[in-house]
DNA sequence: GATGAATGAGAATTCATTCAT
DNA sequence: GATGAATGAATTCTCATTCAT
């Protein structure tokens, strides 16, 4: 991975047709499927065109650069990922009758549990290209959705979750879920720190100053 | 005849010689200083040597391929962040009046203000070789350690940090730091991001089921 | 399945009708619009389509390949430059005080002062692929009418400019206005540039065996 | 040819050692060779790395990159050009009973001759890459030479070709010889281009107001 | 008449690594 | 112990051209 001038575009097709999604689509499970069996070191345009069934050409016809197909992928997952943690939160799943902290909890572990080697390889290249800010951005958007629905539901005036504590709890439970999956413990898989990690969120709600009553049922 | 076999063998002279040991420094050094100005992707071993005042082939009289420059830079960090997180738990800073925890949590946020771009790329690296279980250790003996000296101080039969809520109170509060400067967060300089991960990690220990008295003082 | 097939044929379309002519002015427009802005180096049949507003397909329909554009382009040039010069020596201009071979010089270095960064790409390639000869015409077409004309001025007999005299004039000028632009001398927008060349085409003219008398007024 | 930031630095290697100065002979020859026999069109890296019995990398080590090669021919060139001229001015040839303009004239059409091909696609790349100047420098240092050594020869107080006067002279008479072979002419190995050459220079130099005595013997 | 998605050979350049000195 | 010239596989990306619609 050369040395490379981030375009500002990066996209080029604009994928209104279903044709041009089509193709997208291929050539991000292409990408996805080389690292996931041979590792990032391994992944090359022209090894993606190939598993995509494209020319190398097209690829360029859709990508103006390698890095942007990883960072279109680490969008595209950061958009699933708080679709689906919205989704968990208003309990359109089978744990409906679990703690809205517990159910986005359980939301982000399975988050990483989906091709965690393609989503550190992807995020990395996220982050190291600058886009830090956007891979923050929709958790914080659930947390601070969640907060307010709590607020809500319980008829009270709970303060939403402001700066540093709102950046506290989010972070602290990606860390945690992202530790479990890169340190390869044995972890990931246990009920153990689901409840560890609600418990972490619920006793640092509780103990923010402002908040006398539990911001989460 | 190019591109890497990852050798087993990491390092390749024993440092026994002084001279040995200022010539990886030499090479660390430089290392550093190119993934500080330049980026990771500016990264190569002649360039290593030529900084590092050496030929090429005396570089790799000392490590058999250019991860393994990496991958111990990445260590030799892990055990620095090991010792100063000690030294400050024990008291040897000027931060004595503070409690453990908030001790232990400043000098976590120190660690990665030093160099946060080489820490990241080393980390990376270290982590894509499947040494995720090196970059835990540390930490987590540390952790035990606190916990350890806590039950001494308090005279008390609390039960050391086990498994799964070790693991949580660790990896949350080196995902938020980390999170802090990867997402060029405005926290990490502020004292407000130390205060609420001592507020984390205070409110999780008194949470945990088995310590009904403060696990810290 | 790529790069030239150098085709005989150079132009496809027959330009009687009107919008084929548009549409082959908007191509060579086009091209010359980015020689000038971006270099030939950014020149591509793709670009030209796309400023030239149309269809890669249709330029295709228009020219065989590239480099027949550009083929294409440096005849238009020269016809042009033909008929200018023409215009000059008929005294069309209101420089018609001046001496023939004032004005003709005059025309010429006007000629290369309407887009010269085109005009000398256009050109190499059009020297690069074996046209010489044509490059050579218009302008010893000019010179002879000129000769001829001044004997018939003179009512003379002076013999016509002949073989490597007239190349030798024709050549002369041309090179020192070529360079004059290719060198970034100050020397184009002089008056002084003028004078030297018509000093020295009337010294050469002079300094001719056959021509007791001098050949152009 | 790719778009390409043109390196400041044109040389790598410091030709010292006799080793990698036949290197970059090598080079440049295996680069003439293919020019003059495939064209410029079929000239890349990898192909003057092959016919050069060197490595892809090796020829990296020696120039920064394709067109490096071109300008450093180029400069070659332009210094043995200079070297040439001023040795037949100078009289070491067989030509020491003709006249300084004859020979050096005669000169100049001989170094026209030398490769033609590789000549003017080198120039190109020189002058596309704004080397207009150096091109310029040798024959005007010459011009002004013979113009000095003329005025001493002489033993009268002749000014020297100035400014716009030496441009010309110098300009015309590359501009026809380079013309004598672009345009595939006849001329070139004619005795009358000579004559015609030296005839312009000598009626020139008389022409020129400051100079009421031949400039030339 | 026109379109523009697709092609894929090919070009430039990099860089980890070796090994003869 | 050290050197550094040489290697060449590998990779990114371009762009002239085609052809099915």
């Amino acid at each position: 991975m050369a040395k490379k001038v981030q375009s500002a575009v990066l996209q080029r097709r604009s994928p209104t047709q279903a044709r041009a999604r089509a193709t997208i689509d291929a050539i991000c499970e292409a990408t996805a499927r080389i690292i996931e069996r041979e590792g990032i070191a391994a992944l090359n345009t022209n090894r993606i065109a190939e598993r995509a069934g494209l020319s190398i050409g097209t690829l360029y016809d859709y990508f103006p650069n390698k890095d942007a197909i990883l960072i279109a992928m680490a969008r595209r997952r950061l958009a699933r990922d708080e679709s689906l943690v919205r989704q968990a939160i208003a309990g359109h799943g089978r744990n409906e009758d679990a703690s809205l902290v517990r159910r986005a909890v359980r939301a982000m572990v399975t988050l990483q549990k989906d091709r965690p080697k393609v989503r550190r390889a992807i995020m990395a290249v996220h982050l190291a290209n600058g886009f830090g800010h956007e891979h923050a951005r929709p958790v914080q958007e659930i947390a601070e959705f969640v907060a307010e629905r709590n607020a809500q539901l319980l008829g009270e005036k709970v303060p939403a979750l402001r700066g540093a504590a709102l950046f506290v709890v989010t972070r602290a439970v990606i860390g945690v879920i992202r530790a479990a999956f890169e340190e390869q413990s044995q972890l990931p898989g246990t009920t153990e720190l689901e409840d560890e990690l609600v418990r972490l969120v619920e006793a640092y709600l509780s103990a923010l100053p402002s908040a006398n009553t539990p911001l989460f049922d």
